[in-house]
DNA sequence: CGACCTATTGAAAGCTATCAACTGGGGTGG
DNA sequence: CCACCCCAGTTGATAGCTTTCAATAGGTCG
């Protein structure tokens, strides 16, 4: 299952001493595992361009997607010295990977890992609210939202990188019901499916009062 | 419904040109609401004493306590130049607060707080998956292996100071079924409760499977 | 064109929420 | 000092939503 990670670092590559180069990039296909849950936690590492999830398992096997990650987000967080999540990427994606180390080397790194710290745990505040609180149709009008950017304009179509399992694992439900709510906001006339992985909003002010406005 | 802070900083109190002080410290009586989602976020603050809950509210009242804190912990976060959650006292607390400009001018606060964050953004992402796939019982059982801290040993009590109504917000339940899941464990002997709010864990070991080991 | 994987849809079971009544402890006031 | 009140918690019955199990449909790739 564990796909390789195909390396392109240029001139860098491969050169341990190197690794507090600005950035080691790593070019990653669609769907590599790129760290695992509980593996040793040397480095850390940013999101350069495609989308990125990070998954935790229970012991008897039912996962949950704790995070999707764009560029700019930052990943490879340690807890006890290792990685508390294992990443995924979703589609072609660059990583840029740091030495933990860097972050008392370099303050300009430090800083920006502040402030993205600082707006991930913004998002996982709100995930935890449709977690908690949000039935399954409000969950999945949320996700639509929060994958749909703002400035995006009717017309445009959205395509889902995540199968349903996967969405279902990052909400919370089962596939089942997030194709049971993808139906229903169909028949509801709020979205459009024109295939299973195409998605339209066609009524955004209702999605928003499903989602809670958030 | 909002309670008055009680402001101790000594001499540095309301001198404005001293925002930017080590830290200007605030002692705060139990139970009261020390910054509201929404409001303009000026300030980033710590927990140097005592505990603090964050909490989102849904436009129709639902409740989401999003994140727990105790002394080191940071909150006071900002979306879009707005406080992204409330922030209450459950016990008695000291609260240190900073500008949000002092981030730029102090590393040593930067640097702490970055590490916090990191700590912060780890808990988030195990208590995803507690409220996106743990059931009642087992997100109780979390919940209390979580507040009992590592060498508290068999004898110790630990003082709830939540109600069932907070810690029901708080794992993505109902009043009711929190305190269902505390009467379970309690007939299956892994707790006992001396009181509503007086709770002893009898068997880690069960506790712990319970929980996902996490 | 057929195999396979993903998605959809249906029916039934299970868990949690909801509604409601009761209990108990703490504090207040007589 | 005791009685009563009030609020938090507990427990019960029922409803509702999501899960589970199962079968069907759709799409893609060889």
């Amino acid at each position: 299952m564990r796909q390789i990670i195909e390396e392109r670092t240029g001139s860098f590559s491969r050169s341990p001493q190197l690794v507090e180069a600005p950035a080691a990039n790593l070019r990653v296909a669609a769907h590599t595992t790129v760290l695992h849950e509980g593996d040793p936690a040397r480095r850390i590492m940013e999101v350069v361009e495609g989308a990125v999830m990070l998954t935790k398992l229970l012991p008897d096997g039912r996962r949950q997607v704790v995070e999707l990650l764009g560029p700019g987000d930052v990943f490879g967080l340690a807890h006890d010295e290792a990685y508390a999540c294992s990443a995924e990427t979703l589609t072609p994606s660059v990583i840029s990977t740091h030495e933990r180390s860097a972050l008392e080397r370099d303050p300009v790194l430090a800083a920006r890992l502040l402030r993205r710290f600082e707006a991930q745990l913004c998002v996982m505040h709100s995930h935890a609210l449709v977690l908690g609180r949000m039935s399954a149709l409000e969950r999945v009008a949320f996700f639509l939202l929060r994958l749909m950017p703002e400035g995006m304009v009717g017309g445009a179509t959205l395509h889902l990188s995540m199968t349903r399992q996967e969405i279902a694992d990052f909400l919370g439900l089962t596939l089942e019901t997030v194709s049971r709510a993808f139906s229903e906001l169909k028949r509801r006339g709020l979205v459009a499916l024109l295939r299973a992985d195409e998605v339209r909003i066609q009524d955004r002010g209702s999605m928003r009062r499903l989602a809670g406005a958030a």
